[in-house]
DNA sequence: TATTATCCTACCAAATAAGTAGAGTATATA
DNA sequence: TATATACTCTACTTATTTGGTAGGATAATA
């Protein structure tokens, strides 16, 4: 399952995203909009910009904005940005990577089973950008 | 990602699979060879005997063990048993429905997109059974 | 220099995950 | 029928993660 934060990342993207290429939009307005509360929105839009997932602008007349086309921006890279690994397993994860140490990978069959659940899925993901969250 | 949980349940049914069709194998067995908690693999095979998923038998003699073809428990099934839902979001799950309170579901983007996902992951879950973990 | 709006670190409460404890129940077999 | 065996069941504990909040720092604008 997807976090309510990544689900708010994902709310949040779309709504710059029908914005795009227009200026910035200021937090308090995605927040208002889109029903996030607004100080949680602030760290996540934070985590999303350090990602370069957008850009932002201090002061009066900033706020969020999309610094490139958000049909460039998958919904995979934006899950794996707030929640991490998109795989069932850390062992057949292709940017979380980690040993199970309870299984050698070679042998594994529950490794083999799981790259192909990863293959089906990720396909997906990547082909989604965020300009189909509008 | 699967739990702990899931991963445990998974690997003791690869190892009763492996057994099959032959008589009951002891949890303490399947905990030792599979190196995983042992009260813990208690309530596990608890719930999957629940779910019919594995039978039991007590007593002198007893254990856990297949009662039909392993190739007829799909990993799906398991997962779904342990975990609850396969699913990215509450309201494209099939077996675990819920609404989501912010979403219309008819113009909601995010369900749109996590339904292909959902397809996706499904469909290659629902193939892939315990036998393939022998 | 006042105002606006993001930046950043730290904190907190609730929920979930992971595992443990211990007594109860059914079955085989001597 | 006594006894040992092995699953059954409920409840509990602890650690981690999730879902936020708080409040001051920093930067841009006018």
């Amino acid at each position: 399952m997807l976090s309510n934060k990544a689900k708010y990342a994902l709310r949040a993207l779309g709504y710059l995203a029908a914005k795009y290429p227009h200026g910035p939009v200021q937090i308090a307005e995605i927040a208002e909009q889109k029903k996030i509360p607004l100080k949680f929105l602030e760290n996540i839009l934070l985590e999303l910009r350090k990602a370069e997932i957008v850009a932002s602008k201090k002061g009066k007349g900033g706020g969020y904005f999309f610094d490139k086309d958000p049909k460039q921006v998958s919904v995979a890279s934006v899950i794996r940005t707030i929640d991490g690994p998109i795989s069932m397993l850390p062992c057949v994860s292709l940017y979380f990577y980690k040993k199970c140490d309870d299984c050698d990978e070679i042998n594994c069959s529950l490794n083999k089973v799981f790259i192909d659940v990863r293959d089906a899925t990720i396909k997906v993901l990547e082909k989604k950008s965020i300009r189909d969250l509008i």
